[in-house]
DNA sequence: GCACCGATACAGAACTGTCTGTTTCCATCT
DNA sequence: AGATGGAAACAGACAGTTCTGTATCGGTGC
């Protein structure tokens, strides 16, 4: 019970740090701005994270688990398709774009903030736009395609590139332009 | 003179303010630094910009003149071939990503510091993400797409995606990553 | 009674932007 | 040629805020 209530003001406290770090930015944020938000005091911030770069590395580590999670749930839903599978992961990744509040991958957003790549935010981001393209190159053997890490790469350029140019695309425009591109390169893959 | 010395002046505090901003990200670096770094007193600074807002406003227009002089450069080179001039822009943007101190595209790392659409960092980089996709547009009119405006916002993720992915890409990866993707898309576009 | 929490004050640093002096230098006037 | 005035630069203190992180104290629920 009080490990319970311990978890869930740790939770609460991420929860809100997560939203003001995705919606404005890490460094704009301050744990002031957090603790107020929260309705929490200074101190049980402090009691769960030692330091706010503590909290930045939960709020990253927390947002790849949900990533990799939705991804992992439409892989199972395609399990016997890779190529339905691709096309799935690019309309939803595609549908993120056009949400209202979106604001970028945080993973890119995190290393376009801190220079430093020994910065924990660095690594994890590093690890999972690594983990990212190890996944599509699996998706791309399953495919036949006939150098798969180059496939790999050229979809991860593309998602990438997707995530940081949300507002040079028309709502609707993302998905299709993905998929089409996708099938194109999938073609010029397969010989 | 006396106008050449205070253009000179500005120009000096502007460079070394674009290296620090560039280096380690605009919130990152105060005007302390700013003055320290270039040798100058706080005033001269806030002679020549009234605020940091219109020294980042500035910082972001010269990256974005560059770039299109760049661009600019390499398309005259290349004005009577539109694919020529594709890869071509595809090889130096490439080479780009294995500088030493690549730490992104300026444009596209404002976005993920400032959340404010209305901040004057953010409509510059609109201007200039737009800008790249209508010039990729009228290259894939010239290469006879038949969805131009689809194939030009197909590179433009490709570049974009390429400009945040220098660290999932291998040094000498990018380029024929990029162009062989371009080369597949175009295939795919023309029928 | 004890572990946890909220509230608050605080320390020390860094931040943007202002202000006051002093120095330098060049153009102009005598 | 030498004096004068003005523009621009440097140096540095300063105000007011914000930042991270700590310390203290009182309340509350098990």
């Amino acid at each position: 019970m009080l490990r319970n209530e311990q978890t869930a003001l740790r939770d609460h406290v991420l929860n809100i740090a997560s939203s003001l770090f995705y919606a404005h930015g890490i460094r704009a944020v301050g744990v002031d701005l957090i603790v107020a938000e929260a309705g929490v005091a200074k101190t049980s911030l402090y009691r769960h994270f030692r330091t706010k770069d503590d909290l930045v590395a939960a709020f990253l580590t927390c947002e790849d688990e949900q990533f990799w999670q939705t991804w992992q749930e439409v892989a199972d839903r395609n399990a016997d398709d890779a190529w339905a599978e691709l096309n799935a992961h690019l309309e939803w990744i595609g549908s993120r774009l056009a949400r209202p509040n979106y604001r970028g991958c945080p993973q890119i957003n995190a290393v376009a903030e801190f220079s430093d790549p020994k910065h924990p935010a660095r690594q994890i981001a590093a690890t999972h736009k690594a983990e990212m393209r190890r996944r599509l190159k699996t998706i791309a053997v399953r495919l036949n395609s006939d150098r798969p890490d180059e496939l790999a790469g050229q979809l991860a350029l593309l998602i990438n590139g997707a995530f940081v140019s949300a507002g040079m695309l028309a709502p609707d425009e993302a998905i299709p332009l993905l998929q089409n591109a996708a099938r194109l390169l999938r073609a010029g893959h397969t010989s």
